[in-house]
DNA sequence: CCCGTCTCTGTTAGCGTTAACAACATTGGT
DNA sequence: ACCAATGTTGTTAACGCTAACAGAGACGGG
């Protein structure tokens, strides 16, 4: 793989100092003469010396790299996240790389953090959203930097994570305000906390209201579960209102309702939630909850890049607060 | 950051070997005998031992990482490419480090790609799919293992690209045959490949048939811009078929024709491209294209893995054909 | 019984960087 | 003019690993 580039000593040769003085620059240690750093510069310059990473990670024990853990970086979720995730490290300096695993049980999990260690990333970002997530996190060594998101709320990690409870409840409320006797709800799947959060919203909306909560449909994300869901919804002449977990379970639950010939928002109201791209140009256009990704990705890296700083571990948490937007999908119930 | 790991020579210590045994155990080297390989690897598990990535990187000079650079990593397709490039090369037992660029600009791209190299990573992919990205990487140093992705079919650059033309031409065809005597097409942004490699495809079913393109409607891959397309369409009487540059092109499509009284299939059919997960549930569900990304992936790495593995650049191109999945979108025209 | 060959293992020397310390030059107060 | 404090630079030693070579046994053919 033919030339290696320059090292820090050639670029100190040409510039006639010495290779320390060459990294100095390069830190901004501030003790250099403004002479000298010029030189430095006009030598790397002209180079073209790029640093060596790995060199870098070897001596001072980390590199400038973060790891993260995620499961399916297609759904529309994760896939914000961590876009946002990597906008925000590298305006931090920091690269970011990606450990996906297809399933979010013990061993995937650790294999992918042990992947990111070897690499002595500097910090490790996991998605993890199930339970089976929190379990492999409790054996990993304790000196890693270390943030969870959308994790187990009830474990000691630093955690971030959309506030899905207030974001549901919101939801809920909204088609309750627009004069809806109860609200039907078709959850996630049940063994996410995001999905938990949310039927714990939509829950205590309706207790507060003093309204029983009616059955849970249980969904599993996929617009293809929506459908099946909204097949039934559609049959129950006392449905006026459904609020999905998602969009896409929306999506499915539209289409069915569509089929039925039970008119969205005449007959019946929906609201989803995560705000996709597209729930703008649902028919009709969907009523629904935008969690701020950017935000999420913008807490996660303070907290860890606190912890990267300072050494101080801390089960340090902070919530997102999701905001509702309002379009055509919800209205009235029928007279 | 308190305790670092053990090291080589600390398993050494353990299985009373030199370090060098333990690195002979550990990269598979043949003439280690078997009951000492046993004894260090005894070692590595009782100590907890990680190999130290930087170290060896150093030493070789290159890392076990994949460098991918994506602009929009939000969207559908580049989503799914990053996601099976992952899976692959975690196969592969190579990491992703994702830098992703805001904009496909020549600084942006170089920008992204510098940072990669001064983490040493052992080949880059690029997905770039506009012309700007293409004169990028034409001045990037000439040992780097690179691929890339969508990218320009007239740089000598290796290049793994989905077969658009064929996509789009088969889309194009499968509504003629379905009796409609032209199709309109909604395109993508003008200096993506894959939306003029669409364009092109579209315009060659129509020639072959003998037919005289109509005008061209220019989008940009949204929902909203298939949306104000879908407006003038849905008022021009004469149109009963409609390709769009994508899925969610042809869900604003979709939604323009329903908000004109225009049904879909019944009065008008649509096709769009990538498949999303969710168009089997559109109103009505989305006759579409699947570009297959795994295989694009698999190839990408392939082509990457060679040039690592053997130093020869070698201006190698595959193209991987995507598939036509017929839903209900598609009728023949009203008599 | 010796010597070449093969198998296994150890020793040494870097890879390119930062940290720690040493050394020298400069400054300012007395 | 002298000493301490400060600013600037150089020297040396790691960091943890692999590559290259060297050495010690074991084995078999002459």
């Amino acid at each position: 793989m033919a030339v290696h580039g320059p090292a820090m000593t050639d670029v100190a040769r040409l510039a006639g100092v010495s290779h320390q003085t060459v990294s100095r620059v390069l830190n901004g240690h501030p003790n250099v003469r403004e002479q000298t750093r010029l030189r430095v510069r006009a030598a790397i310059a002209e180079l073209g010396y790029r640093p060596n990473g790995a060199a870098r990670a070897l001596v001072t024990g980390r590199s400038q790299v973060i790891g993260v853990v995620a499961q399916n970086t297609t759904l529309y979720g994760p896939a914000s996240l961590l876009a946002a995730l990597e906008q925000t490290a590298a305006a931090e300096g920091f690269a970011v790389s990606v450990g996906s695993v297809r399933n979010l049980d013990h061993r995937s999990i650790s294999a992918a953090v042990e992947r990111h260690l070897s690499h002595r990333v500097a910090g490790i970002v996991v998605i993890a959203p199930v339970e089976s997530a929190g379990e492999a996190l409790e054996r990993l060594p304790q000196d890693v930097p270390l943030v969870t998101v959308d994790g187990d709320p009830s474990r000691p990690v630093p955690l971030v994570t959309v506030d899905q409870v207030a974001g549901a409840r919101a939801a809920t409320q909204h088609l309750l305000d627009a004069g809806h006797r109860t609200v039907w709800h078709v959850s996630g799947p049940s063994d996410w906390f995001d999905s938990v959060g949310r039927v714990d919203g939509w829950r205590e909306a309706l207790v507060a209201a003093g309204i029983d909560p009616p059955p849970l449909m249980h969904g599993d994300w996929s617009a293809a579960s929506g459908y099946r869901c909204g097949q039934m919804l559609a049959r129950m002449p006392e449905v006026t209102a459904v609020f999905t977990a998602n969009d896409h379970l929306a999506l499915g639950v539209l289409r069915a309702l569509h089929e039925f010939g039970r008119r969205v928002p005449d007959d019946i109201s929906v609201v989803g939630f995560d705000d996709v791209p597209e729930a703008a140009y649902f028919i009709p256009p969907l009523t629904t909850v935008r969690p701020d990704f950017d935000a999420v990705a913008r807490a996660s890296l303070q907290l860890l890049l606190r912890q990267i700083e300072s050494g101080t571990g801390g089960a340090l948490r902070q919530t997102i607060a999701p905001a509702l937007v309002a379009r055509a999908s919800v209205a009235p119930p029928p007279a």
